[in-house]
DNA sequence: CCAAACTTTCAGTAATTTCTGAAAATTCAG
DNA sequence: CTGAATTTTCAGAAATTACTGAAAGTTTGG
């Protein structure tokens, strides 16, 4: 791969994960940020991320915090040098389990206390439709509890062992 | 519950169905119908859906299509009746399996062909850089892939055999 | 065929989300 | 303190996404 090749690829994945980001309801420039910084060696500063990604300061700044936020970059400063620089994770089973328990806390939860709101409501026996609604919320409410639960253990075990275990027992 | 408890019980859950819908990539109103079917007894044709949700015509029409094409609902027709009614699968199980299914083919596929194409470039040992970029994008590659054999086998197996497992497993 | 019943399309509009850039706030070396 | 370096905020602008409604298209009983 000669240099001009790999700017282009670089900027070509950074690009694209963007993309895959959006569909995963995570917005594009917060996911182009994290590829750029998960495929930087040495953390970087704001103005690196600006320049390279063509993005505003306040963009790069709120997109930075949330990146944070998630757990998913820190920040990283110098002895010496004002600036503020940006490391990502860059263990992937860390970044995972990390990415599980924050959708976990920002959107499972929600769901759940939704669901067991709703199934925990007393039918009337007479009406089906009333009936069929407790009924469904409830099994919607013990699936993803259970899902809930089991994501749960896994984003807390040590990678080697549950990663194999999972792969022998469905590959 | 009376009958306008339940009403609001059903409004509140669809509506917030839909705004959990959002947090996970897929748009508010084809969340509600969704909720508002699976919530229905019977199946239910195009004007009742546009009148309970208050949504226009070319909307329902699209986003019953776009659900149509997720495999979440399907048409039903009774004879001697031209209307198109719509019915939700009920069943959890099979819901999560039509959505892990999609979901896979729509943008882990899309995401693993980025992923290989970029870790198999050859990298220029003399740049530390593109050293990164290669073992990086293949750690990433190597995870994504064994996600998706494993999503892969859970979601053709049957309920009974995984869940429990699973469960005794992680729980 | 015809016409009524019903479905689909799509140009224009509305709502939502994201981004910019300049100003305000903060930090810190000297 | 002071002022230069840096970060944060946020009002308005731009971009994206979703929605409406009327017109065009399709299907089918008679």
């Amino acid at each position: 791969m000669t240099s001009e090749d790999f700017k282009k690829a670089k900027a070509e994945f950074i690009a694209q994960w963007g993309t895959l980001g959006s569909s995963w309801g995570i917005n594009r420039t917060m996911a182009q940020i994290h590829a750029f910084l998960m495929l930087a060696v040495e953390p970087r500063d704001t103005n690196t991320i600006m320049d390279e990604l063509k993005i505003s300061r306040g963009n790069a700044n709120s997109n930075l915090r949330d990146l944070v936020g998630w757990g998913l970059i820190r920040r990283v400063t110098y002895p010496g040098d004002r600036k503020e620089y940006f490391e990502a994770e860059k263990d992937v089973w860390t970044m995972f389990c990390t990415i599980a328990r924050e959708r976990k806390r920002r959107e499972i939860e929600p769901a759940l206390q939704l669901l067991r709101n709703s199934s925990s409501r007393s039918a009337n026996n007479r009406d089906p439709e009333q009936k069929h609604f407790v009924s469904q919320t409830a099994a919607l409410s013990e699936f993803v509890e259970t899902a809930d639960l089991i994501l749960n253990k896994v984003s807390r075990s040590e990678k080697s062992k549950v990663l194999p275990f999972l792969v022998k027992r469905f590959s």
